[in-house]
DNA sequence: CTGATGACGGCGC
DNA sequence: TGCGCCGCCATCA
């Protein structure tokens, strides 16, 4: 794929989802310096396929499975993400209200 | 240049 | 809570 810096950031703020979480399209474009590319977020986990990139930890603002439940990537997706202890209730994970979790652990307060 | 598409989001009802 | 509609962005035919 084509590696930008602007795909850089994104695949770094990918890897920097802990095991155990889950994080939204929308959160890790804003993370990554990028607010409203959650598309091209999309589009770097499909064109980058087989990185070692957490991309199960990744899902829909509303917390759905971004693929088609009858998908063979949707199954996958779904033995990761239970394998690291998260519940996935019809296809969605229950998704925190507030990222602030997720915050604190990247902001790394020293 | 124009329109369609997609691992998306947000707002309204 | 769930859906539908519409907006966004980057590609592609």
């Amino acid at each position: 794929m084509k590696v930008t810096p602007e795909t850089q950031r994104i695949m770094m703020a990918i890897r920097a989802i802990p095991h155990g979480q889950v994080c939204a399209y929308g959160q890790i474009a804003a993370r990554a310096g990028l607010p409203g590319r959650a598309r091209l977020v999309a589009r770097v986990l499909a064109e980058s396929s087989d990185l070692n990139l957490p991309w199960h930890r990744v899902l829909r603002a509303s917390g759905q499975i971004a693929f088609a439940q009858d998908s063979e990537m949707y199954a996958e997706q779904c033995r990761r993400l239970r394998a690291e202890g998260i519940e996935v209730k019809s296809g969605r994970v229950r998704m925190p209200k507030t990222d602030l979790d997720l915050d604190a652990l990247l902001w790394a307060p020293k």
